[in-house]
DNA sequence: GTCTATACTTAGATAGAC
DNA sequence: GTCTATCTAAGTATAGAC
C-alpha cells in the first residue's frame, strides 16, 4: 500500500507555527506551501479555507479544556480542587498548548474575527468561574484572572517578555499563591 | 485665514479606534477613511504610510513613559518609589494610553513588524527594571509583571474579559499587594 | 493526493488636477 | 488640503489536468 501521508499534520504544524511567529494576518498560504514544500492548491486539498486551519487547532484545545472542566464539575468546590485545577491547566498548556495559546493571545483581532471565541471563551470564562468558586470579591476575582495570566505570560513579550521568561514551575507556585486564601 | 482644520489628529483617533476594533492588519485606509468622510488620498497628505499612522500614536505613549522614569530614576529604590511608579502608570493608562495600550496588546505582530517595539519595548523595560530594584527573586520578577498585566488586564478579553472588566482602583489595590513584600 | 494556471478582489500607494 | 484616477503587488480561492 502507498505510504499514509501526514500533510494535514504538517500543515497545522507549520501554518501554526508561522501563525506565532509573524501573526496570522501577515502570514500567506503561499509562505505555508513554501516551508511544506508544496503548492498552495495542495493546502486547499487539506482544508477548505485559511480559517479552517485555525478552527482546527482550537478545537483541540477546547475538547482539552472541556475534559478539564468535566473533572472539576464534579468535585467540591474546596481550594484543593482549585488549586488541582490551575495544576492541570498549567500542565495542559506547558505539555501540548503553548503555541495556540500564544498564538491566541497575540492574535485576538483575527480570532474574534474567525468567531472562535464562543466556544473557546466559553470554556475559559467556565474554568474561571470554577476558579472563583462562590467568591464575590472583585479583587479575589481579579486575582484569579491573574493566576491563569501567569501560567501563560511567558508567551507574552510585553512587560519584559524576551530576557526571562518564567519557568512554569515558578508560574504555578505563583498562580498557587494568588487563589489561595489571604493571610 | 482659514479655518485651521484638525484633519490630523481626526485620522489618528479614527485610526486607533478601528485598529483596537478590527485590528490593524484588518482596518483599511479605505474604511478609516470612508469614516472620516474624506478619500484615501487625503491620508496620504497627512501620514506618509499606513505604518506612519501607528509610529504617531506610539510616539506620543513613549514620551509620556519616559517622563515617568525620569522621575522614577531620581528618587531612592524603596518600596514606597515602586508603588507611586505604579499609581502614577495607571493614572497615565486610565487618563490617556488606554487605547494604545489596548491596541498594542493585541496586535503583537503587527507591532513588532513595524518595529514599534524597539523605543517601546525599551521603556517598559526599564519600568520592569525599577519596580523589580534589586529583588533577584524570580517569583517577585513574576509577581512585578503580573502586577503591571493587572492595569491594562480590564483591555484582555481572554481569561473572562467581557462581563467583569475589573475598576481602576481595585486593579491597583491588587497592583500594590504585587510589589509589597510578603507576610 | 498533488499540481498548473488563472480568476477575482482588495490592499497600499502615487500622479496630477483643482 | 482634498479630489479623481490609476498603478502595482499580493492575497484567497477555484477549475481541471495528472
Amino acid at each position: 500500500m502507498g505510504r499514509r501521508s501526514d500533510t494535514r499534520e504538517r500543515i497545522q504544524h507549520v501554518a501554526l507555527e508561522l501563525f506565532v511567529e509573524h501573526g496570522y494576518e501577515n502570514t500567506s498560504l503561499r509562505e505555508i506551501a513554501e516551508r511544506l514544500d508544496v503548492t498552495k492548491a495542495a493546502l486547499y486539498y487539506h482544508f477548505r479555507t485559511k480559517e479552517d486551519i485555525v478552527h482546527s487547532l482550537i478545537a483541540d484545545l477546547v475538547t482539552a479544556l472541556d475534559e478539564l472542566l468535566d473533572w472539576g464539575r464534579q468535585r467540591p468546590s474546596t481550594v484543593e480542587t482549585r488549586q488541582e485545577l490551575l495544576r492541570r491547566f498549567s500542565a495542559l498548556v506547558a505539555d501540548r498548548f503553548e503555541p495556540v495559546m500564544h498564538f491566541i493571545q497575540q492574535n485576538i483581532p483575527a480570532v474574534k474575527k474567525l468567531g472562535v471565541m464562543h466556544p473557546l471563551g466559553e470554556k475559559l470564562r467556565e474554568l474561571f468561574a470554577l476558579l472563583c468558586a462562590d467568591v464575590d470579591d472583585p479583587e479575589a476575582a481579579l486575582r484569579t484572572r491573574l493566576a491563569l495570566v501567569a501560567l501563560v505570560l511567558g508567551l507574552n513579550p510585553i512587560f519584559g517578555g524576551a530576557q526571562a521568561t518564567p519557568p512554569p514551575d515558578v508560574a504555578l507556585d505563583v498562580a498557587l499563591e494568588l487563589v489561595a486564601p489571604r493571610g
